[in-house]
DNA sequence: TTATTTGTTGATTGACGAGTCAATTAGTCA
DNA sequence: TGACTAATTGACTCGTCAATCAACAAATAA
């Protein structure tokens, strides 16, 4: 079988690892590729150039928070079960780590430059919207959904940013369960509001 | 008069629309110098290196969001004035702008490799968090107070991030309702649990 | 007037990094 | 074995940019 696959993934990984180390994108493929053990050279014959790489790490980033969501999403018995399963993936180990949310701030910033970047992300976006949307249909109504899910994954986001800002006041837990809380709220305002 | 102040704030108000239209802190010393109208030399003369440069604008940004919660703060007659203020002065016009916005997100980037950038971001939470706390105690109780400041700063920030990548589905009068939605949840849900 | 401080710049440099390319090695198959 | 392809690299180019510096202008003081 050939190697492109594995040396794509290396070189991947290398870019989160690295950009979660540096903190920033300002990266240098020689740095990246000395990471997965390879050439610099070899980063572009693959890649083309620096940008495909960062987005093919954009994805290879949705892609695993994707899967989690789709498999929480088919554990999941009640509408209630989806919406905490939804929240649990965005917090779960291999979403909520100090080089993965770096990485995430910085593909924030790439979308402010890079069109392909923020097609990715809106992307996401509407996804989770559509999937939180679905869910929350019967806790909170047809009619509140959307906008209880707008403040949902607004305030997952924000809490990535806090953690990005200050790993050390917040852990996963902490910030899932205000999360959870939220959830309550709003579903607590939906049975008053009959 | 010297000429020193108004050189400053000539750099760090380009320094600011410079981030904003780049969309990153890739911006050279030298087009930020073009567009304040002087010589690249100069802001070096006047702050050093370019991360001198960089952290006078976030503090340029800062002061300028202090100042608005402040005034909100100084004319709020009740408990729930100050917390809408402190909202409020979130999504004005001089701080929920794209160049605005832009410049916080790299911002956060920055403060992920720049320990002063990082200090001057946690002070300004610590002071948005004592606000809240201190506006709320009275609206959800002193033990809830906590909980539901860093809910609802997690959306606001949460919320900018959104508008940072999608300036088009949301204006700032869409954000500032679903925070204040989010702060009527809380108000009703300590209601009820009395 | 001359001397001194303040403001300002053009020219320069040293380092670094993206991307290219010609050349080498490893692997495959007839 | 030999012919061919895939994988990989070291060395190089070209551009960019932060930072420095020597010099000059303009105001201010003596």
């Amino acid at each position: 079988m050939s190697v492109e696959p594995k040396r794509r993934a290396q070189l991947v990984e290398a870019t989160i690892h690295e950009i979660g180390e540096t903190g920033s994108l300002n990266v240098t493929v020689s740095k990246i590729a000395k990471r997965a053990g390879v050439s610099s050279a070899l980063a572009f014959h693959y890649f083309g150039d620096k940008e495909q790489l960062f987005l093919a790490s954009m994805r290879y980033i949705l892609a695993v928070y994707g899967a989690e969501v789709r498999g929480a999403l088919r554990a999941a018995q009640t509408p209630k079960d989806r919406v905490t399963g939804i929240i649990r993936s965005s917090f779960s180990p291999a979403n909520f780590r100090q080089d993965v949310i770096a990485a995430w701030l910085n593909f924030y910033v790439l979308a402010l430059t890079s069109p392909e970047a923020g097609r990715l992300l809106r992307v996401y976006h509407r996804r989770l919207h559509s999937n939180l949307v679905y869910a929350l249909r019967q806790l909170v109504g047809d009619d509140a959904a959307p906008d209880v899910a707008k403040r949902i994954s607004g305030l997952i986001d924000g809490l990535y940013l806090h953690y990005a800002l200050n790993p050390s006041d917040s852990d996963s837990e902490h910030a899932e369960a205000r999360v959870l809380t939220s959830l309550e709220n709003e579903i607590a305002a939906h049975a008053n509001a009959h």
